[in-house]
DNA sequence: GATGAATGAGTTTTCATTCAT
DNA sequence: TATGAATGAAAACTCATTCAT
C-alpha cells in the first residue's frame, strides 16, 4: 500500500501549489499569472511544479476541479440539514449569497476565469459541463420532489427552473466582480427568494 | 469645421478595425487574439491601427463601448413598442433569449471576455457598471412604473428585481457558452417569464 | 514587380542571419548552438530573426539548402570544362578533396550536422536524399558517357560505382573531422584516383 | 581481491544500463534521448547511474567503447578464418554490408551521432580516432601481406587504401540513414568489391 | 499620415545533475 | 549504497509596441 503514502503527500504537495496558485489567479487572472509568479509565491522550484502538474493549464483544471469538488460538498451537506424543498432552497441561497458577499471577489473572478477558459478549452468545457449538470440535477431533484410533495406548482419543469436558477445565480455572481456596484446583497437575495418563492410555490 | 470631418472619417476607420476585431476576439478570445491577427483581417496597417487606438486594451475597450451602445439601442426601440410594464419585460426577454439562440456562440463569449476585462481593468470596470446601470435603471422603472400602474405587486423593491433580471440573463447567457448543454431555450424562455411573471404580478 | 525587390532584400537579410549561423553551427553543432548565440553573432534580434525563419529547425534546413546549392554549382561548372569522363571525374575528385584540405573542417562538421538531421527530420531526410540522389546521377551520367565512349569497361553499373563514389567522398570528409588524422590527403586522393581509375578503365 | 569482483559487479550493471541506452541513442539520438529516458527503459534509478557513469556524455562514451570493441573483435575472429589477403578483405565486405542491411539503420544512426559527438568532445575524439586506426592497421597489414604474397600491385600505399576503404564503408553506412535510397546492397557491394579488386589486384 | 520591419522583455517548458533521506 | 524529488539555468519562441522611411 505504499502508493497511498505517496498519493497522499503528492495531493498535499498540489494542494500547496494550488493554494498560492489560487491566489494569484483570482488576483491577475489566467493568462496575467506566470508561472513564475507561481513559483515565488508558492516557494516551489520550476521543476517542482512541473514534475506535479505537467502544464499550466492542467494546474488551472486541476484547481477548478478541486475547487467545485469543495463548493458542491459544502452545498450537500447544508442541504441535507433542511426537510422542505423550499428549505432546501432557501439555505442553498443562503450559502451562495454568503460567499458572494463574504469571500467575496477572489472566489467569484476565479470563476469567471473558469467559465471564460471552458469557453475555450474542450477538456475544461467538458469538466465545467459536467460541474454545472451536477448543480442543477441537485437543485432539479429538489424542486420535483416540492412539486411531488404539493410545496410546489404542479405545471412547472423542474430541469428548466433549476437552470435558471444556477444561471441567476452565476450572473449575479459575475455582476459583483465585473462592477463594483455596492448592492444590497441581503435585500437582492429576499427579493429573489421572495420572487422565486412567489413564482414557484403554490 | 475640419475636426469634424475628421472625426467622422476616424470613427468610420475605427469601425473597420473594430469590426474585424470583433470577430477575432469573440472567435479566439482577448488574449488569443494578435495584433497581427487584427492587421491581417482588417487589411490595416499596424501602424494605422496604433494611429486610431493606442494599444490593444483600449481598442478592445473601445469595442465594448461600441457594442453595449448598440445594443442598448435596440432594446430601447423594441420596449418604446410596448405599453403595460409587463409586454415590455417580456419584449426584453425575447431579445435576449433570441440573441442567446441565434446570434449564439460568439456574442456570449464576447460578453464574457468583457466581464473578465472588467474585473481587471479599472477603466473597463467603470464603463461597464455604468453600461450595466443603465440597463438596470431602464427596466427598473419599467417595473417602478408596473408597479404604480397596479400590474405588479406592490412591496417589490424595482431596483433589486432589475438586478436580479439582469444577472439572470447575464448567468443564462454564460451557461451556453461555457457549456455545450442542448438547453431548450424556449422552454427555458417560458419558464423564467411565468415564474416572474408570477413572482412579480399581482 | 515589387515583390522583386523585397524578396531580393529577403535573401541577403537571410543570406547574413545564416552566415553567422554556419560558423556557430559547424563550430559548436545543431544543438549546442542556440538562438540567443546566433542573435549575438548576426546581430538580429530574436524577433527579425524569428521574422525571416519561422523556426530554429528551418533556419537549419535553409542553410543546408543553400550550401549545397553552392557546392552544387561550383562542381558543375568545373565539370563542364572537361571533355572526357574520366578527366571530370579526376576534376571532381581534385575539388572534393581541396574542400577537405582548405576549407576543411568547418564544412565537414556542418556536413555530419546536416546527416545527422536527415536521419531524424523527415523533411531533411528528404531534401537531402535529392541533393544526393542529383550527384549521384551527375557522376552517373559521366559514368555511363564514359562507359559509351569507351572509356570504362562496359560491365559496370553505373548507378552503383555513382552511389560508390559519393559514399566515399563523403566518409573520408568525416573521417577528417572525426579524427585528427593527420592524413596526407595528396597521396590519398592519388590512391583513390588510380584505384578508381584501374577499378572502371579499360 | 574485493575490487575484482566489485569491478565485474560493476562492469555487469554499466552492460545492463548501456544496453537500455544502446537502444535509446539509435532509435532517438543523443539529444533527444534523456537521462529520464534511460531511468525509465533500463530500470535503474537517477542515482544509480550517476553513480555507474558521472555524466550522460560518460555514459555515452563508454558506449562507444564497447560497441566498438565488440565490432572490432567480430571483424577479427572472421578475418581469421580466411588465408588470401583478397579473400579477407571480401569478409570484411561481407560483414559490413550484411551489418549495413540486416542491422540497418539503428546500428548506422549510432555511429553517425558517435561521429559527430567525436568531432565536438576532445575524449570522445581521441578515442574514436584511435578506433579507427585499428580498423585501417588491421585492413591496412591485410594489404600489405597482399602485396607482399604477390596478390596486389605492388605500387599501392596499404595505408592510403585502408584508409580509403575505411571512408568508403562508412560513407555508405551514412548514405543509408540519410536518405530513404531504396539501393540494392548486393548489387552496390559487388561492384564496390570488383572495382576494388580490380583497382588493387595484379 | 501610413507602413511594416525590428525590437526585446517575457513566456512556457525541459532536463542534466544533485543531495537529503 | 540507492533513491527520486527537487533544482534552476537555459532553451525556443511570441507579440505588443515603436519608429525610420
Amino acid at each position: 500500500m505504499s502508493p497511498k503514502v505517496s498519493d497522499e503527500h503528492k495531493m498535499m504537495m498540489q494542494d500547496k501549489i494550488l493554494s498560492a496558485s489560487r491566489t494569484l489567479f483570482s488576483k491577475k487572472g489566467y493568462h496575467e499569472t506566470s508561472m513564475d509568479d507561481i513559483v515565488k509565491v508558492s516557494g516551489f522550484s520550476k521543476g517542482a511544479i512541473y514534475g506535479y502538474f505537467k502544464s499550466k493549464e492542467e494546474l488551472f483544471f486541476e484547481l477548478q476541479k478541486r475547487n467545485a469538488a469543495m463548493s458542491l460538498d459544502g452545498l450537500k451537506s447544508l442541504i441535507a440539514q433542511e426537510k422542505t424543498a423550499i428549505a432546501k432552497l432557501e439555505k442553498a441561497a443562503d450559502l451562495v449569497f454568503a460567499s458572494i458577499c463574504e469571500v467575496s471577489e477572489e472566489v467569484c473572478r476565479m470563476d469567471l476565469e473558469f467559465q471564460l477558459a471552458s469557453s475555450r478549452m474542450p477538456n475544461m468545457r467538458k469538466e465545467f459541463k459536467k460541474q454545472q449538470m451536477i448543480i442543477i440535477k441537485l437543485l432539479s431533484d429538489i424542486i420535483a420532489n416540492g412539486i411531488e410533495a404539493g410545496e410546489f406548482k404542479t405545471d412547472l419543469d423542474a430541469d428548466n427552473i433549476a437552470t435558471i436558477l444556477v444561471g441567476t445565480i452565476g450572473g449575479l455572481s459575475n455582476l459583483l466582480v465585473t462592477t463594483d456596484m455596492k448592492l444590497d446583497w441581503d435585500k437582492i437575495k429576499d427579493a429573489f427568494v421572495s420572487t422565486i418563492r412567489d413564482g414557484i410555490m403554490r
